[in-house]
DNA sequence: TGTTACGGTGAACAGCGTTCACCAGCTTCC
DNA sequence: GGAAGCTGGTGAACGCTGTTCACCGTAACA
């Protein structure tokens, strides 16, 4: 303890002369002893910056300045290092109280969150969908969002499989839109090292897909060329509610019909 | 036991006094040259024996008894080597003309056939996620089944995402199906060298997930445990008839009520 | 008979996940 | 005070991956 780190507030003078010292840069830090939490921490970071595709666990000991083998003493492999990741969207995230006469906005609201907890780092549908939401910490959840369709009054068949069938929803939406917007970064197949959040020449892509259906020969691809513009677009939100509405219309026929709201609202008529 | 050209019925009589052939054992064996398709078969092979982890360029030239590098004068690379086999999964595949009477039917037939173009190769599901079905040759599909949806009477914007959804919805159920069979196959993490289709130790991770469930404390997890038994079940098909049900029933929503079936068969008293 | 082009070879490169022998520094105990 | 042990890191290595490139044996063509 005596040159080492007498922990004082001003961080002692590394004496820059020294020549052993800096080449290594300070082998125990002192502070923030390599958790579990912060591998995790860092791989977040590695992923939003470089994507799923060059998150190795080389570069995340590069980001927390620590070699390779250094991480397998907190991480048992990379694997369970992305369950972790996908473990951790999860955390704090509070399901309400499942009230009958709301199923239908609750379940809206749950998707929903689900698919903003996705979207808030790069390619998290990618590792979602490789992992079975069964693990001890996300049961809770599990269980709430079947509790939330069970007394709904969906026969237990149902519930069961609807379950399955939104949480598929929610993953492979988001998994479309991340591979557009993949798509629309690299045009020409670069590195893409952007950060997760919007990109600024997002709808390039959209134009471009538009004008490959329009170019499409009309006789051939009729329907196509119709739906073109609503296929590719830029408001995922928009798509998103209404593949969703499909499910819950389809859930709700199931139901005796006490449901409350008009189960008609925004007919077919839409057109 | 493939690398000596077994292919004619009389191998050529090599003139086994001629000392430089057989050192090299027949560079070019005369019979199928290594055609890109012969490189996609290889890979088909390779991947329904030991799955898409173990499908690397090194196995599939193994397989065909050639170098690595002599894959890549006809695949530009392992991607596109995988999005070969993606598109050759529709090939020869038929949508039949729209019967706007029978949309349900029709649907329901081009979803199974889907699940069951899927399920025909291991891991398919898992290669088909990754591509977006607008290469060229896929393109008379979707528009075919986009026909489907249109000529059935749906508004446009719910024809497009319901496109979406459903092929979302097969391709997220296989996938599952996939990590059920995987895990069921190897539960200690050994290698799994099995071919596709159904294994004989399969029930026994149902059994196993069940006992789990059935472990949750019974105030904790009630939805979980009374759902056990339809959740995690062998007869995937009913499972998935009934999720793919779930988005029909939704999409009717969307017609006029001249739903020529019963909208109400096996309605909500099943329970 | 010489030339050209094809189609495959084999070595190499950079990167990957994972393991293992080692060791600096701190704690604890004699 | 000195020795032992533990903790948490190092750095090199193994076997694998996708991909590229210089080379060359064979075959067809002038």
């Amino acid at each position: 303890m005596s040159d080492a780190a007498p922990g004082t507030p001003a961080t002692p003078p590394p004496s820059p002369w020294d020549r052993r010292r800096p080449a290594r840069a300070r082998l125990t830090p002192a502070r923030t002893p390599l958790s579990r939490e912060r591998v995790v921490e860092a791989a977040f970071t590695v992923l939003d910056r470089q994507g799923l595709d060059k998150l190795s666990m080389r570069q995340v000991a590069a980001e927390l300045g620590v070699t390779v083998s250094a991480l397998y003493a907190h991480v048992r492999s990379k694997d369970d290092l992305l369950e972790l990741m996908y473990a951790r969207l999860y955390e704090g995230a509070a399901i309400p109280e499942p009230d009958p006469e709301r199923w239908r906005e609750q379940l809206r609201d749950y998707a929903r969150a689900g698919r903003k907890r996705l979207l808030s780092h790069r390619d998290m549908a990618r590792i979602s969908m490789g992992y079975a939401p069964f693990t001890a910490e996300l049961l809770p959840h599990v269980e709430a969002f079947l509790g939330l369709l069970r007394t709904a009054g969906l026969p237990d068949r149902i519930a069961a499989e609807a379950g399955d069938l939104i949480s598929t929803y929610i993953d492979g939406f988001v998994l479309g839109e991340g591979m557009w917007r993949e798509r629309a970064a690299r045009p020409d197949g670069e590195d893409a090292e952007s950060p997760g959040p919007a990109r600024p020449d997002w709808n390039g892509i959209t134009a471009e897909m538009q004008d490959y259906f329009a170019s499409l020969p009309a006789d051939d691809f009729p329907h196509l060329r119709a739906l073109a513009g609503l296929m590719v677009t830029d408001s995922a939100d928009e798509r998103f509610d209404i593949g969703l509405e499909i499910i819950l219309r389809g859930l709700a026929s199931y139901l005796p019909d006490t449901a409350a709201d008009g189960p008609k609202t925004g007919g077919p008529g839409q057109d």
